[in-house]
DNA sequence: CGGCAGCCGTACCGTACGTTACGGTTCGGC
DNA sequence: GCCGAACCGTAACGTACGGTACGGCTGCCG
């Protein structure tokens, strides 16, 4: 992880047209992947080439402006942990579970991850810092306070959020997003998902959630 | 691509040489990712660009030999399933699990596999698939016989091995493969992966380790 | 010894693409 | 109505790199 300083939402500092623009560029990126050229872009978004440059600087700006745009697309409510019971934690990890499913295997994430690997290691851009910090490790902002709440409900037992995160982390992806990036065909159904996000969960409570006369060091 | 029509093992059709130069285009390929170019792979190989294209091809015949010729050196001893106990079964899953970590840990795993991923969805060649296939399901491959080992033994409890192997894969990786390809640090020490392994074939244990009183229903 | 096959080194070609430059048009401000 | 800024469309430039051609060297075989 490098910077990834600017932090948050500089999509407010995007007007109207250059939010058409990189929508664009999403787009072509997602159909071409890496392919594509400056010239494909203007073209799609009709507009000059010497505009991106202009708003952009190079294509690495805009590859990289891009993908922000897009992370700051998928902000997502976060759930509280109010009135938490074992039925309402069980909901909140399903959901957790299914939205990511969903997030992996859909065709925009597995383009940008794509790219964002393809460039990582080159030191050119951070573009792989980006995808982590809006994927990855904002789930983990997200999950981490529904974790604590239902460890504070006497729900769960485990001694370190993270590794707890982790944890489901690994339950709820397995193998999914490492063979979609390779280009495994892999139907994620709406049902499968569920199915997934469901099994994901119980297996998690049967490792973390409390119960009397377990200790925790078993963990 | 052309050839690559020579399924498996094709690395005995390789002579000293041919592996000598794909030696030297897999260590530019660590180094450089996906940037290397022909020229490149011949100087440092010392052979000329008129042989790499004589034996390869084109570049994606390279990539892919190259590809297929790391794969062939990973092959490993399976483990044999006689006289299994919960100890040597427990050994046996700490094993695959932390040579697992090891292997995608790797400097070389990580090259390959963001090639691999780069590629991938071109149509161009098959790196993801062969990536894959050596990778994920070599591994599916050969762990299998020994949950189902560890089944009959009456150690384990699963209605299906690969829905097994894939929680087993989750605990195991979580998400230390897509944050490496992404260009996180994450240095993993002999000990921190001994752990690791440790760690998450407990976990697996606990989840299908076999257990009086509890129906297989519950997994 | 002559021929020839395989290979090295290098020069060369064509093209794709990033980047820049420029003429023409629109539009808000004076 | 006039000016300048922003922007579109396109042409032009430079370069990197995939792929090819060729001359020279080495070693094997008859």
């Amino acid at each position: 992880m490098l910077l990834a300083n600017a932090d948050i939402d500089n999509s407010q500092a995007l007007t109207e047209r250059q939010k058409a623009v990189l929508d664009a560029a999403l787009r072509l990126l997602v159909e071409e992947g890496d392919h594509l050229t400056m010239t494909a872009v203007a073209r799609r978004a009709s507009c000059s080439k010497e505009t991106l440059y202009k708003w952009f600087g190079d294509r690495d700006g805009l590859l990289t402006a891009t993908v922000q745009w897009q992370a700051s697309k998928v902000r997502v409510a976060p759930v509280d942990g109010k009135g938490l019971d074992l039925a309402s934690l069980t909901a909140s990890l399903e959901r957790f579970a299914s939205d990511w499913l969903k997030v992996i295997s859909s065709d925009t994430s597995i383009a940008l991850n794509r790219v964002a690997v393809g460039h990582a290691g080159s030191g050119k851009d951070d573009l792989g810092a980006v995808v982590l910090e809006n994927g990855r490790f904002a789930l983990a902002k997200r999950l981490k306070p529904v974790l604590e709440a239902g460890r504070q409900a006497g729900l769960l037992e485990f001694s370190d959020a993270e590794t707890a995160f982790r944890t489901f982390f690994g339950l709820v992806a397995r193998d999914v997003q490492i063979r979609l990036l390779l280009g495994d065909r892999l139907e994620l159904t709406e049902a499968a998902i569920g199915g997934d996000a469901a099994r994901a969960t119980q297996q998690f409570l049967a490792l973390h959630g409390a119960k009397p006369g377990r200790k925790a060091s078993d963990l």
